[in-house]
DNA sequence: GCCACCGGTGGC
DNA sequence: GCCACCGGTGGC
């Protein structure tokens, strides 16, 4: 509705199988409020089946979210679609089975959020192997700071790159020319929030990984106790999980640790814009008994907001500058990025004695 | 036994 | 309330 700052956002659905955004269920309608938009309300989808678990990422992806309260201000957010699907909840609609299928989309058409593979879901395949998975990041959007339209990023590694430097290079339609896409602001969104996936409004300014480091995000299952984990896999395949682990990584592979800084590590997850996706820690208090409060009453006060300092921050696109332009394909890491202000872990880095800073 | 995932909490 | 961290464990 009205106008916000620019986004990022990621897509949760990818990689995992997703249903089909055929609203199995869909209300759309709805989230057009400043509901926290989707929950693909009951899409649910079979996460997973062993056959689909290819390799693709998926695309595909939200517009202009519309959380009315215009504060949210400019930010990566995460968008996802639900992955997740009880046993229960396959029993339940085993008849509506034919109607479903999963849908992978592929990173590497770029730019476009045509489904390259389908597949049925096949109601023998285990069970067991459908239920539990939690969500996984399906694409990548950026809202264009002039436009407000979101934008498939095509890539993890762009969107990483367009991530460490929004504050400074504002996203706009644009650049989506670096990958050989002609888009304007005149042009439909990529992407339209319509409820069928999970958003999340991103940190800014996290720095890539190192070359040779991967940045993982892993997101939980709703109803989680937080919304996901950060985990950086380490040239050599290691899994690091906090800052002390890669600082004690480095210092058992000083082989590894050179030119290394722990700045470049962050472990700041996204934020969910679903307002209840992460179960909030249970208050002390003695009045109610939460068990039978109605969840959507929950949490009245919407945005009443903690964590605004971080809108805060994103909020003002600066002048476009042109961030990883320069052509030869070459990523504009190497440039040390700015520390984002908040990142609380590259600050504490600094407390770390490892000598490789 | 490993590891992906989850819960919990101290400290800010 | 959020973040950083880490312990526990179910399922492979």
């Amino acid at each position: 509705m009205q106008s916000r700052s620019p986004k990022i956002t990621i897509k949760m659905g990818g990689k995992r199988p997703e249903i089909a955004p055929l609203n199995v269920n869909g209300n759309h309608e709805t989230l057009e409020k400043d509901q926290t938009t989707l929950e693909g309300p009951s899409v649910h989808s079979h996460s997973n089946h062993e056959t689909l678990e290819k390799d693709q990422n998926a695309l595909e992806g939200p517009s202009v979210p519309s959380h009315s309260d215009g504060k949210e201000t400019d930010q990566n957010v995460l968008d996802g679609s639900l992955s997740e699907y009880s046993s229960e909840d396959e029993d339940k609609d085993n008849d509506k089975d034919k109607d479903k299928q999963i849908v992978l989309y592929d990173y590497s058409l770029n730019g476009t959020s045509e489904p390259v593979k389908t597949v049925k879901k096949h109601k023998s395949d285990k069970r067991v192997s459908f239920s539990r998975r939690p969500p996984e990041v399906g694409a990548f959007t950026v809202q264009c700071a002039n436009c407000l339209k979101w934008r498939l990023i095509p890539d993890q590694e762009k969107y990483e790159v367009i991530r460490e430097h929004i504050t400074e290079q504002p996203f706009t339609c644009e650049t989506t020319r670096q990958w050989n896409r002609d888009v304007s602001c005149d042009d439909p969104t990529d992407l339209e929030q319509d409820g069928t996936r999970i958003w999340a409004i991103d940190k800014p300014s996290i720095a890539q990984p190192p070359p040779g480091w991967k940045r993982l995000l892993r997101l939980r299952r709703e109803g989680s106790s937080k919304f996901a984990d950060v985990y950086y896999a380490s040239p050599t395949g290691a899994k690091l999980r906090s800052l002390p682990d890669v600082v004690k990584y480095l210092k058992d592979h000083p082989e590894h640790a050179q030119g290394i800084r722990l700045e470049r590590f962050s472990f700041q997850i996204p934020r969910p814009l679903k307002e209840n996706y992460v179960k909030k820690r249970p208050k002390m208090a003695a009045s109610t008994s939460p068990e039978y409060l109605e969840p959507s009453l929950a949490v009245p006060v919407q945005w009443a907001g903690p964590e605004k300092k971080l809108d805060v921050q994103l909020a003002e696109p600066l002048s476009w500058a042109g961030p990883m332009e320069n052509n030869d394909g070459v990523p504009a890491y190497l440039k040390t990025p700015e520390l984002d202000p908040v990142n609380r872990a590259a600050k504490k880095a600094k407390r770390y004695d490892i000598n490789c800073l």
